[in-house]
DNA sequence: CGGGCCCCACGAACTATTTCGTAGATTGCG
DNA sequence: CGCAATCTACGAAATAGTTCGTGGGGCCCG
């Protein structure tokens, strides 16, 4: 069996998000998030998570009439993976440039700032 | 007309690069471009050629028999299209974190991680 | 002039992704 | 029990994205 997550779809990744908010979740419960943001028919959340579950990308619990849906792929891996992705189709795999624009793109606060500052340390430390 | 680009497909976005990268270019260097890294017909690069330039992706020039083109939108605009989109779509809009993910990926060199310092600094002076 | 090579336009096949309708089973209630 | 509400399964239409074949010209060399 594969071990590797593949890189979910538009639609699906929309679904992961919605999973890793809210925990595992019935189809119903997804369908009702998703329609805060944009008219969806159940059916078709429906059909994404079987779709998923054939895929590996959640794993779906039978006990209840309504299946409850729950995300496979950790979503850091999920993160890295996507990451990765637009670091080499997009930025050459330059790390850096994708760092100065997403730097550039929200302002960050101070606590956060300190965070990666902490993080470049210790990046400085282990190339030494 | 229309100012504002759309988010290229990931084809398109490949050929960008390579018009990034090359600056305005044939159809034929296109293609032998692309074709180092993958198999791909020069119909079908022609034909991407032809789509981007009706979506306004990329600006042709018919002086010549074999016309050439050029990227449209610029570079670092299109990657911040980009780096928007994968921050909304998978990281909740947290910047921080996508910073994170991009930092851990690839090993910057200590200019690089000098240079993204510069940048924290410039951002607590800003907000102080 | 004729053949071979290269170029563009265009349609269309193909694949991937998204969206939903319909059918049949189950459950809760009056 | 019988109906309405809810669920799942499944097929398939609709859309988006990718890939290429074919046809019509132009260009160059022998």
């Amino acid at each position: 069996m594969s071990r590797d997550f593949q890189r979910p779809t538009e639609a699906e990744l929309e679904i992961l998000t919605v999973l890793w908010h809210r925990g595992p979740s019935t189809v119903r419960e997804v369908h009702d998030t998703l329609s805060l943001r944009r008219t969806v028919g159940y059916t078709t959340v429906l059909k994404f998570l079987q779709i998923m579950a054939e895929k590996g990308l959640v794993r779906r619990n039978e006990a209840q009439r309504a299946h409850v849906y729950e995300a496979t792929p950790p979503r850091e891996q999920t993160r890295g993976l996507l990451v990765r992705d637009l670091l080499e189709r997009a930025f050459g795999g330059s790390s850096m440039q994708l760092v100065m624009h997403a730097l550039s793109q929200k302002k960050a606060t101070p606590e956060e700032i300190a965070e990666i500052r902490r993080l470049l340390d210790r990046m400085e430390g282990d190339s030494a």
